[in-house]
RNA sequence: GGAGAGGUGCCGGAGCUGGUCGAACGGGCCUGACUCGAAAUCAGGUGUACUGCUCUGCAGUACCGAGGGUUCGAAUCCCUCCCUCUCCGCCA
């Protein structure tokens, strides 16, 4: 969430930012609703000061005449501010739910642009393989050497769930321990968080659990919801706390199974394990000073670069642009590696998303510093895709095919598989 | 899941027969005095958020786990929820 006193005062770039990132909000809304609020505050505080006064009357002994007297007067301010605070609640929520609306502004360097086509390809890794022969799409490979098994999944959980199965298993796992290893490495306190969070924290975060819209799977009647991603679990651990930042960013890493609703996507370019209802993710989230954090997401995006070149997986790197940010972003980094077997003849498919969220996060969950001048700050949040295990499981799959159907395992991953392909 | 105890400021810990409580007392921390310096001692200070204004300050409001309620007035009484601890049950 923005500051209602930033729209205020700079309500011309806000505006020009909603336009630019393709959403519809309503800041003049915003700042009007802040002004009544403001207006309405004043009236609340002034009668409560009455009241206060009233009170302080009463303490020693007085005329029972005098007190009765008070007392009316008491009774009448009670009645009168319970009537103010009622619209100042209706208030509050109305400018709430305006202010939500609102993105994040963005870094003057990411692209304009209104959807994925408009982001801005940085750079390439690695050589997009070559086959000579037809490459398979992840499906065919999987279910050729059953290890995923979508029908099942379907008949017992329902359509875009899956079984893995056999190697398929021990790939998710190697990869896991593959990043890990690399984010230990790294200094990020390595955490495996639980899969539910309090709604509270996932609409902090972002993310609305509510609504036709909504992603996420609310869990009826307990007030949570299962997460779609660790960021919720990472940036909510330290939600409502005064952070030590002065020995620089406070680095987690969170492996989680992240649940999506996925409400109505389907088509060939959700194919198989693109797009499912539950996958493992491993996740980075960093806490820092306000300084910091556009130097912290190029580390946090060198790092997704590392662990993908580590896996041989040909990727590129694109600079979101303003139209494809999500609310939260300030700036958005994604990798897309090279699938085989994606579209007519491959094509690109996101594998990681790094994004600063400058205080936007921070701003709802009450996370706060000390800065240097000893007043209290917002954090700036970040949080990065260390492994999307379903999408790296894809590009593998894809990517080190072979002609007789098996699979190579990339070398950094021999060690955790403890075979180096995968073959029926 | 059952029974009991409890959640107060940076920490410990009073208050909880409603008004004198933003909150005793102790510790910590900061400033000043003393000192060559330090320790000890003494004096003063020490939260956050929001709002307004005559805006390097002043005033007001709110905050004693969270949310409701009773009352002229609640840290103090009542209800609901959350969390912690002890015991029992159950269990991976």
């Amino acid at each position: 969430m923005l500051d209602f006193k930033y729209i205020k005062d700079n309500l011309d770039a806000v505006r020009e930012n909603i336009k630019n990132r393709n959403v519809t909000a309503n800041p003049e809304k915003v700042v009007e609703l802040y002004d009544k609020r403001n207006e309405v505050l004043q009236e609340l505080e002034d009668l409560r000061r009455q009241r206060n006064e009233n009170a302080a009357r009463m303490k020693g002994k007085l005329e029972p005449e005098v007190r009765q007297t008070l007392i009316e007067e008491g009774k009448a301010l009670k009645e009168k501010i319970a009537g103010v605070e009622q619209s100042m609640a209706a208030l509050l929520e109305e400018l709430k739910d305006a202010a939500q609306l609102i993105p994040n502004m963005a870094h003057p360097d990411a692209p304009i642009g209104k959807e994925d086509k408009d982001n801005l390809e940085l750079l390439r890794s690695g050589e997009i393989p070559s086959f000579s022969f037809r490459p398979k799409d992840h499906v065919e490979l999987a279910e050729a050497m059953d290890l995923v098994d979508f029908e099942t999944a379907g008949r017992v959980s329902g359509s875009k769930f899956y079984y893995l199965k056999n190697e398929a298993v021990l790939l998710e796992l190697a990869l896991t321990r593959y990043a890990l290893d690399i984010l230990r490495e790294k200094g990020f306190i390595l955490t495996i968080t639980p899969d539910i969070a309090r709604e509270e924290i996932a609409e902090g975060i972002g993310f609305n659990p509510r609504g036709e819209e909504s992603n996420i799977y609310t869990l009826e009647g307990t007030g949570t919801c299962l997460v779609g991603t660790a960021e919720i679990t990472l940036g909510g651990y330290h939600a409502g706390q005064m952070l030590d930042l002065s020995q620089g960013p406070i680095l987690m890493a969170g492996v989680s199974h992240c649940f999506r609703r996925e409400a109505g996507a389907a088509g060939q370019y959700s194919k198989g394990l693109y797009r499912v209802h539950q996958f493992t993710k491993i996740e980075m989230f960093a806490y820092c000073r306000e300084e910091e954090s556009d130097d912290l997401l190029l580390k946090l995006r060198s790092i997704e670069e590392e662990i993908f070149r580590g896996l041989e997986i040909p990727f590129r790197v694109v600079d979101t642009c303003t139209g494809d940010l999500g609310g939260p972003a300030y700036r958005k980094f994604d990798l897309e590696a090279w699938m085989p077997g994606r579209g007519e003849k491959g094509d690109w498919g996101e594998v990681t998303s790094t994004s600063n969220c400058t205080d936007y996060q921070a701003r709802r969950l009450g996370i706060r510093y000390k800065g240097e001048d000893g007043k209290n700050r917002y954090a700036h949040t970040l949080n990065g895709t260390a492994i999307a295990v379903s999408r790296a499981i894809i590009a593998i799959l894809e990517n080190f095919q072979q002609e007789d159907g098996s699979v190579r395992i990339p070398g950094k991953l021999v060690p955790y598989m403890g075979i180096k392909e995968i073959r029926r």
